[in-house]
DNA sequence: AAGACGTGGTG
DNA sequence: TCACCAAGTCT
């Protein structure tokens, strides 16, 4: 069954041309890099993980979600929660988008929710509830899927061939060949997709994708412990040959992460509700629910004299401090102060207009199974009365 | 094309 | 304490 490309190789032996080769070839065979994955799979990979059960397109789809950019002890929590919550593509795109965002509260971007609750609703609307496993330019029409997600959804629920190039398999196809240059730039990101297509076999597709995730996860990991005496590839991996190991794959450019410093306010009413404001659809935490945030001291007065005159106004309670890829976040620990902003005591308070749809008073003992950023969610939780007692 | 988007774990 | 980053996608 070997397809007619295989024996051949790039022509390499006339590179000067170019200032670095696209990348090293190895002196190994795609079939034969198969047979060694598939041994070393059958011997040591992850067989029983739960979305490795009963191996559904929706399964599958809500899993590779979870796990973009997200490990895998951390999603299997959420996982068994979402899954018995929503046990089919039909009860997903029922449900109101609270309460999935309720659901990933703690997960992290939060857009795979969104994007989850709208590819689902697309599911039942545009394709009677079928997924359209039937190639990858049609799933990844999906919103939140992409080719790698496609790819995997595909050739783990369907068995079809279909490459995948998740982190994972970034790391290994860069070592195994000595690919240069960070895999964020779409020229890399070429490369080592041609290498995903080369080596993708044609059986055993959901062995496979899950055998080149195991590899990169508990064999070929980041950092500088790779486990190369346990590697199949260990005598044909370029990286290895040369000791360059953990300059593969190369790491992202470095930048000064400027930092934003933000207040936010706990407004509260007479019963010692807290105010939440649901954040804007689209930017850091869209669709969750949160205290009003503000730049500075000026601006919480500013909020106060045009949004809640007459209520209660406290400080944050602790100093959180987040950091984002793009900026820090400091949720400031000092307390407003209130004086100048013509407050008055928490008896007269209440008057802050809740008619909008996007706020309400929710009781921080028990808040509304709406979603809630995780500081948010930690800072509900210490929210006892005596912090209002003034 | 580069930046936005979260959180918790790790050394 | 803090930089780094884990099964990426979207704009």
């Amino acid at each position: 069954m070997a397809r007619p490309d295989t024996a051949a190789t790039p022509d390499v032996t006339a590179p000067e041309c170019h200032a670095t080769p696209d990348f090293e070839d190895i002196a190994l065979s795609p079939e034969a890099f198969q047979a060694r994955v598939f041994d070393w799979f059958d011997e040591h990979g992850r067989k029983h993980l739960p979305w490795q059960e009963n191996t559904t397109p929706y399964r599958v789809w809500v899993s590779e979600i979870m796990l973009q950019q997200t490990q895998v002890a951390t999603v299997l929590p959420y996982y068994a929660r979402f899954m018995e919550r929503f046990p089919d593509v039909a009860a997903l795109a029922a449900a109101d988008i609270d309460d999935v965002l309720h659901l990933w509260t703690g997960l992290g971007y939060y857009a795979r929710a969104r994007n989850l609750h709208k590819a689902a609703q697309q599911v039942v609307n545009e394709h009677d509830g079928a997924f359209p496993v039937e190639s990858v330019e049609a799933l990844s029409a999906l919103p939140g899927i992409g080719r790698s997600t496609a790819g995997a959804i595909i050739s783990i629920s369907t068995g079809q061939r279909a490459p995948i190039l998740d982190g994972n398999v970034k790391r290994v196809l860069a070592r195994l060949h000595a690919v240069e240059g960070w895999p964020g730039r779409p020229a890399v990101e070429r490369k080592l997709w041609t290498l995903a297509e080369r080596y993708t076999p044609q059986v055993r597709l959901a062995d496979w994708t899950q055998a080149m995730m195991d590899l990169g996860a508990t064999l070929c990991t980041r950092g500088s412990k790779p486990d190369c005496a346990r590697c199949p590839f260990e005598e044909v991996c370029v990286a290895h040959a040369r000791g360059e190991e953990k300059r593969f794959p190369e790491s992202k450019p470095k930048k000064t992460i400027p930092t934003r410093q933000t207040l936010m306010l706990l407004v509260s009413d007479a019963a010692g509700k807290i105010l939440l404001e649901r954040r804007p659809p689209t930017g850091i935490w869209g669709g969750l629910w949160a205290p009003p945030l503000v730049e500075d001291r000026e601006a919480a007065r500013e909020w106060v004299a045009r949004e809640a005159r007459g209520a209660h106004l406290e400080a944050p309670l602790a100093s959180f401090e987040h950091v984002f890829s793009h900026f820090r976040l400091t949720i400031t620990p000092q307390p407003v102060q209130l004086g100048e902003a013509g407050l008055v005591p928490a008896q007269a308070a209440g008057s802050v207009n809740e008619s909008a749809a996007d706020r309400r008073f929710v009781d921080p003992a028990a808040p509304d199974a709406v979603g809630l950023p995780a500081p948010v969610k930690a800072l509900l939780a210490r929210c006892t009365d005596d912090l209002f007692g003034l």
